[in-house]
DNA sequence: ATCGTTGCAAAGGCTTTGCAACCTG
DNA sequence: CAGGTTGCAAAGCCTTTGCAACGAT
């Protein structure tokens, strides 16, 4: 969020901090969850600023790369994308009827075990894991 | 495997075992692996089996659907897919660098722990989890 | 014989790329 | 100013669909 952040994170790879990267980020700030590239777009027409879609992929693949954001798929066959927060991590639950998807921070215990389990599987295959995403499928309030 | 079950299967479905279909199974059974719609199709040209992608792409679906086959995506733009073995699920580590992708048995403690965890969020969201995909990413052993 | 299934080619949907004009540091 | 960045349109990929011929029950 603070601007100042930014320029630093632009500056170090070497990146120039441009109107529409700063309106992508804006909105994922406001809107607080997973988005398409077109939802991106969409919403970037909305707010009356002209940014082509080529640029909005563009972006959200520099963005992902410099680990701001990161991409989840839910199996709808598109690429969503989320602002990084960390140290909390969270997970979703998809709908498998409906596709509605719930975020929901990791609990304490589940940090703590998936930390453990790293480190386990890191031994085991010798990797180097950097990152984990967990997905629960099944039904939602509505649809079960 | 077993010839009868796929009858079994089929029928409940109202679907017809057709020799595209038995393929198919065939390349799965051999391989043990998630392949890709393409793989899948390549695999059954080498064997001289000529069936379309198209209908390759059908079956999956279908196999998907009827639950013998799930996806898995690993985020390079393709879907995946592989048999689904009951009870013994398992999860994937993908190489950041590489795109290899380890397939691991999910350990004892961890199939408790995610089946306590399930039971929250069904709690906590009124949800009803049917399945779960878990994925880590990173660096493998040759990249690292 | 019926109705699901297949192959082919065309269409569709999401994402990437080429290139000239533009803008940031 | 230099070199990264953008928009547009075209191209690229993966996947789906229409339709007539085919094949399983």
């Amino acid at each position: 969020m603070p601007k100042r952040e930014w320029d630093r994170a632009f500056a170090y790879f070497k990146k120039k901090m441009t109107s529409s990267r700063q309106a992508i980020m804006e909105v994922f700030e406001e809107e607080k969850k997973h988005l398409s590239a077109e939802e991106v777009y969409d919403s970037l027409k909305g707010k009356n600023q002209k940014v082509g879609i080529a640029t909005v992929y563009r972006n959200l693949d520099l963005l992902t790369q410099m680990g701001i954001l990161h991409r989840v798929y839910f199996g709808d066959g598109l690429e969503h994308y989320e602002i990084t927060r960390k140290p909390i991590h969270h997970h979703h639950l998809v709908c498998n009827k409906c596709g509605s998807v719930i975020d929901y921070s990791e609990l304490i215990e589940e940090s703590e075990f998936i930390s453990k389990l790293e480190q386990e599987l890191n031994t085991r295959y010798n990797f180097k894991i950097e990152s984990h995403q967990m997905y629960f499928y099944g039904l939602c309030k509505k649809c079960r």
